[in-house]
DNA sequence: TCTAAATCCCGTAGTAACTACGGGATCAAG
DNA sequence: CTTGATCCCGTAGTTACTACGGGATTTAGA
C-alpha cells in the first residue's frame, strides 16, 4: 500500500479478475472506444472505479448473450443517452433473438445431414466411404 | 477462341461459376495450399481441369457442413493418402457432429434467456428496462 | 482484323473479436 | 531494498474470407 494508492479505485488486473474479462480485452475495449479512457496514476497505470466495473459487466453479459460488439455499442448508446425506452431495447433484442433462432435452425439442418451421412458410414475398414463420396457431389 | 486455348481446361472464372466458390476464394485456397497450384497459360492465367473441380466441390461441401478448413485439410489428407478407411472418416465426422450439437445446445440456452428477458420487457415507454437492468448484473 | 468489354493477374489491407508477444517500467510485500 | 508480480505499449497473429487498385490479357463482336 503506498501513498499514491486510492482505496476506491483499482488496477486493470483487479478489474479483469472481478469481471472475468481478460486484461488484454479490457485494453482492447478501451482502444475501440467501447470502454472510456480511465484516469491514470502518476506513472501511467490505469485506475478504474465502480462505473467502469458496471459498464464492463454490462458488456460481458451482452457478449455472453451473443450480441456483437456493434450491437453492444447500440445498447450502450441507448443507456448512455439515458432516455431509452423499453421498446427500443425490446426491438434490438427481438432482432437478435431472431438471428439466434436462425442460427439454431441452420445448425439443426447441418446436424441432420451429418448424422445421416455418418450413419451410412460403417465403422469397418471399407475403403470407399460413402461420406467421402457424398462430399464429391 | 485462340490457338492456345485448351478445350479440356477452364479459367478461374469458369471454375468459380461452376462451383459457386468466389474467384478470390479459389486463389485464397491456392495460397494456403488446400488447392494445388494449377498449370498456367503462357501469359500466366490459371488453367483448371476436372480434378480441380472435384476437389473444390469437396471443399465447398465440407465447408457447408461446417467443417473448418483445418478439418477439411485432415479429410483431404485421408483422401489424398488414398488408403483411408471408413472408420477414420467416421471418427472425424462424429467429432464434428459433437461440436455442432454443443453449439446448438449453447444457442438454445441463449435463446431461452433472451426470450425470457425479452418477455419481461414491456413494449411500452417504461424508462427502466428490466433487460438493461439484467445486463448490469 | 481491330477494338472494347470482360476477365485475369498480384499483393495488400480490411473484417470480427480478440489473444499473444516482447521488452521495459513500476508496484507491493517482505 | 530487492524481487517477483503487475503494468505499460505497439504490433502481429488468429479464421476464412472479401475488397481494392492498377495493369495485362483474352474474347466476342463489328
Amino acid at each position: 500500500m503506498n501513498i499514491h494508492t486510492d482505496v476506491t479505485t483499482f488496477s486493470i488486473g483487479t478489474l479483469s479478475k472481478r469481471t472475468g474479462v481478460h486484461l488484454e480485452t479490457v485494453r482492447y475495449y478501451e482502444n475501440i472506444g467501447i470502454m472510456p479512457d480511465p484516469p491514470r496514476s502518476p506513472a501511467g497505470h490505469r485506475r478504474f472505479g465502480q462505473a467502469h466495473l458496471k459498464r464492463l459487466t454490462f458488456i460481458k453479459r451482452s457478449r455472453e448473450l451473443g450480441f456483437t460488439l456493434r450491437e453492444v455499442r447500440a445498447l450502450l448508446a441507448l443507456v448512455d443517452g439515458g432516455d431509452y425506452t423499453c421498446a427500443e431495447v425490446h426491438q434490438l433484442t427481438l432482432k437478435h433473438l431472431h438471428e439466434v433462432r436462425e442460427k439454431i435452425a441452420d445448425l439443426k439442418r447441418l446436424e441432420a445431414t451429418l448424422s445421416d451421412i455418418s450413419n451410412q458410414c460403417a465403422d469397418g475398414a471399407i475403403p470407399d466411404c460413402p461420406f467421402i463420396e457424398t462430399l464429391f457431389r
